[in-house]
DNA sequence: CTGTTAGCGCATTCAC
DNA sequence: GTGAATGCGCTAACAG
């Protein structure tokens, strides 16, 4: 493999100003210049990123730590991510700590032994070890999705206003009993959205039944029992609002199984939309995360934060978009 | 930032030594180890990859060349390529050439240049330049996704006995019309898919009627327009087989928009499976691609590539799962 | 405008 | 069982 060397004994120059030639790093006498490219060409050779990251201390390269990859999901936020990365010339590392918070600790040892210039990180639950360790070497960080630490660059959804936007649209409406299935407990995201729920009921002046905010544990086996239960309820809700993409297909099935039909025995709206939903049935009325934003906005903060270790910590709230669409009822004769 | 040298200085020891008992690559004895051990510990070393990776002339990475990283449809690919590369002690360099030609050829020799160990390579629709440049440098590559040349390591889908099967299920309700919407003209997935359509048609002593053979150009709009195409025929079909996810969704749009209700009036199958089928309406019959066993076995692929440089070309089709719903009608009343 | 040289952090050969 | 020394390919002073 042709090295600079070859291509300046080639060129009969130095090495130096075939490095400057490559990198426009120094005025070079145009005839010498073309040497120097001639020599390349003829040597055909390309440079070695790991000798320039060893030289200058950095690789050019972002670590992103995303789980459940598989996730369609996280799709648009890789997309996000990868192009505004390129654009700005860094390469993506990619791993997958699959939640594990021990595994999550390591690889991110990896990343750092790799020498990534920067780190994405959508946080297991239990992140602490992996923090630490990024904080303590200086790692740059920026938060994904899970936004926990304010004292970090983080960006993600805002949950507290679309929640209690879905209430609401539910609401007006005329609906006086929505029930809420909500996430794992303790996980910013569900106390946020939780917190939007009880928002969006006490300004349309609903009550707040304790029998209606039920766990679906984010999962879609346990939103299936849980929207079961509420269906079992005396007074069952005439409405339901479900708090990430899982747990609606979880309701969807429980309805079906239990023969509602959407909207026109019960509306249905949700957070989290899917791909190719309008060939749902019914179609689903939700509020979607603009992940694609997400993963653009995150790799700007890195970069910010890469370029300046001391400025302000930020969190940044996107806010998704509300898909209208059927599963609400609006269509429906009054 | 601990090098080397410092664990070495606080061990007492030489720089030798502590790569020895960093790599187990020479016998140590046990006490000197532990001083070493306890150095490390101490200056809170982390090993530079990247010094080790230019002594090494090795990366340990391997870069994944994957256009559309947001289609849903790759993330199973991508789990199963990250997995199976962690296993074995890789990580992952994601890029995306948006199926442009020029990109993906800047992308592959970005790739070189940062020394991966290999290549997994979605090719494009003119892979031509990426190509060359890979095999001029016989840098190991395996092709994913889409099958273009026997002469280098490859694996996909198996095409024709998949889309065959799907018109012999027709077939066998009693279907004699069956139309297919084939992907973009030329490509090889498309090529084998109408294989597999004329293939299923001689089997069941079917005619081949070239009314019935639409282009759907793998894209959603482009297959609506043909299945409309279809519905105006004189002797429309009675069922339809779609040659891929997007096509699918564009098939179901001109259903809809025609007032053709899927199975009652039409049946329709299809190649590719969607995340959360099961709430289409009606839920689609389809062949699923094995996307997550395509992709670890493309590493085992490159793993052995990169032991044995000299090793037979393998060309590896995996066979799609069958999964039936209700788009075929088979749950209809006869 | 150009060349010489000293590292970057580690693996590894050769000597002891 | 251990150490000294060389080189991986490149950048960046420094000198001219």
């Amino acid at each position: 493999m042709a090295t600079m060397a070859d291509v300046a004994r080639l060129a009969g120059v130095s090495i130096a100003t075939v490095s400057h030639v490559l990198n426009g790093t120094r005025a070079v006498r145009p005839e010498t210049r073309a040497q120097v490219l001639d020599a390349i060409r003829a040597a055909d050779y390309t440079p070695n990123t790991v000798a320039q990251s060893l030289a200058t201390a950095r690789t050019t390269t972002i670590g992103l730590t995303l789980s459940a990859i598989s996730n369609p999901y996280f799709g648009d936020l890789l997309l996000g991510v990868e192009s505004e990365a390129a654009r700005a010339g860094y390469t993506l590392l990619l791993v997958d700590p699959h939640e594990d918070p021990e595994l999550e600790d390591r690889v991110v040892r990896q990343l750092h032994s790799r020498r990534v210039d920067g780190v994405l990180l959508a946080p297991s639950a239990e992140p602490g070890a992996a923090l630490r360790y990024l904080a303590h070497r200086s790692v740059p960080t920026v938060l994904v999705d899970r936004l926990i630490d304010d004292r970090m660059d983080q960006v993600g959804t805002e949950n507290v206003e679309a929640v209690a936007g879905l209430v609401g649209h539910l609401a007006e409406r005329g609906h006086r009993r929505i029930a809420l299935v909500a996430g794992h407990p303790g996980r910013a995201t569900t106390i946020e959205r939780v917190e939007g729920y009880e928002l969006g009921l006490a300004r349309h002046g609903l009550p707040r039944d304790p029998a209606l905010l039920v766990d679906g544990h984010s999962e879609t086996e346990a939103a299936r029992a849980a929207v079961h239960t509420l269906l079992g309820l005396d007074a069952p809700p005439t409405a339901i609002v479900t708090a990430n993409n899982s747990m609606t297909i979880g309701a969807m099935q429980a309805l079906r199984d239990a023969g509602v039909e959407v909207p026109r025995d019960l509306a249905l709206v949700a957070f989290d939309d899917f791909p190719w939903a309008d060939l749902f049935a019914p179609r689903l009325t939700v509020v979607a995360q603009p992940f694609d934003r997400i993963g653009r906005e995150a790799v700007r903060l890195l970069l910010r934060r890469m370029a300046d270790p001391a400025a302000e910590p930020t969190t940044t709230r996107m806010v998704p978009d509300f898909v209208h669409r059927d599963s609400c009822g609006c269509g429906l004769p009054a």
